[in-house]
DNA sequence: ACCAAGCTGTGACTGGGGTCACGGAAGCTC
DNA sequence: GAGCTTCCGTGACCCCAGTCACAGCTTGGT
């Protein structure tokens, strides 16, 4: 979002800020705990998910700076419906809830902008409602493979987490993820040396991604 | 929301709308279409969906009057995300994309109140996600009913709609729908008389919707 | 070079749930 | 009440995914 905030907006909103730094893998703040105010996230990248008490877990998204999270709670009152955990180094500020509303009235361009960033967040939420309902592991897998290799421009990238991580990723458990891998490579999908992905039949991938939605 | 809009934001709109009729089972816009415009929905109650190529169907929320559908594309611009589907006799009321931007600056509390609307709806499919991906049908289906009783008032009501709609809204299918109400009976939690549910066992039921969340 | 700690691959097993196929029940219309 | 249509229950079957167990592999540290 606040990349698109204009100067008078920016230095409005830096003056109520806190800052607060995050190590790798700390937890932000928890589901169900009561929310404070919202973060901008201004540098690092995070993750919002949604946990079980037996440990599993599963990603809503990733959110890079420049970004915000938390906007929910703020504007419904709730507590925090999800948690959030720094991935990376994480330089995040804090602005409390009363404060942002008056922010709001004195520049509302900033509610119009949060909409759209709700709307983006909504939409892909609902894509997730879908993968996680019809497909399998298999095709969100698939998916997660492209969404990779376009990222990373060739047809070669390395993996960026742990099986484990990808599985929760994913929302499932990282035997599962092994498996699917393997089998990918044995259908000649890709190849797979140390923990580099080859992606021979990119084609064959977003059939499988795609297939019965 | 518009219950929440004053006299001068509703006239502002009323202005500006395009009243629309639906019999019960009318597609008002499917997944995928360009948006129009924004809809209040002034009586009557619809459903939004997601939809299979193959027919399955997965309900994300149910909306009666007084709401509003297709917040999510006005502002970020895209497609629908999902289909919205009559359910009873429904009365719309469509105001054009720009029509409601206007609207929006020229009355800056109706972003505001968006916002806190479309935090719900971001909540909701939350949870939806935690239920679909770590939850199984029975705990679905377990939780519906015991929101149904309590809507209903009593221990005893009437299944709103057949088990092919119940499934649908659960994402899954008949069959499945049926096989574990059957089982709900067999272990006492409940019995089923024609159409009728009665709860037996309100807190086995509450037990078996919330374990291992 | 070695060891320890984390990763990764795989086999065996289980259970949920989706699909197919029917037969029976309940409502409707004439 | 005959005949239709829509709904509901159930059995048979299969496959995906989650669990447990364990062995082989990296990797980094000293």
């Amino acid at each position: 979002m606040f990349s698109t905030l204009d100067d008078a907006e920016r230095s409005a909103l830096g003056d109520l800020a806190v800052e607060r730094r995050y190590a790798p893998g700390t937890v932000i703040f928890a589901e169900g705990e009561a929310c404070e105010g919202i973060y901008l996230i201004g540098e690092g990248v995070v993750k919002i998910v949604k946990t079980t008490s037996s440990g599993r877990e599963i990603m809503l998204t990733l959110e890079a700076a420049p970004s915000t999270v938390a906007e929910v709670p703020i504007f419904d009152g709730g507590p925090y419906p999800a948690s959030v955990v720094s991935v990376r180094e994480t330089v995040a500020y804090l602005i409390a809830k009363n404060d942002f509303y008056r922010v709001c009235r004195s520049h509302p361009e900033i509610p119009m902008k949060m909409l759209r960033v709700m709307g983006k967040r909504l939409r892909q939420l609902v894509m997730l409602v879908q993968a996680v309902t019809f497909g399998s592991v298999r095709q969100r897998l698939a998916q997660q493979l492209l969404d990779w290799q376009t990222e990373a421009g060739g047809v070669e990238f390395a993996l960026p987490s742990s099986h484990e991580e990808l599985a929760m990723r994913l929302g499932t458990v990282r035997e599962v993820v092994s498996r699917n891998l393997s089998r990918f490579q044995a259908e000649g999908l890709l190849a797979i040396e140390r923990r580099r992905i080859h992606v021979l039949d990119a084609e064959g991938l977003r059939n499988e991604a795609e297939s019965e939605l």
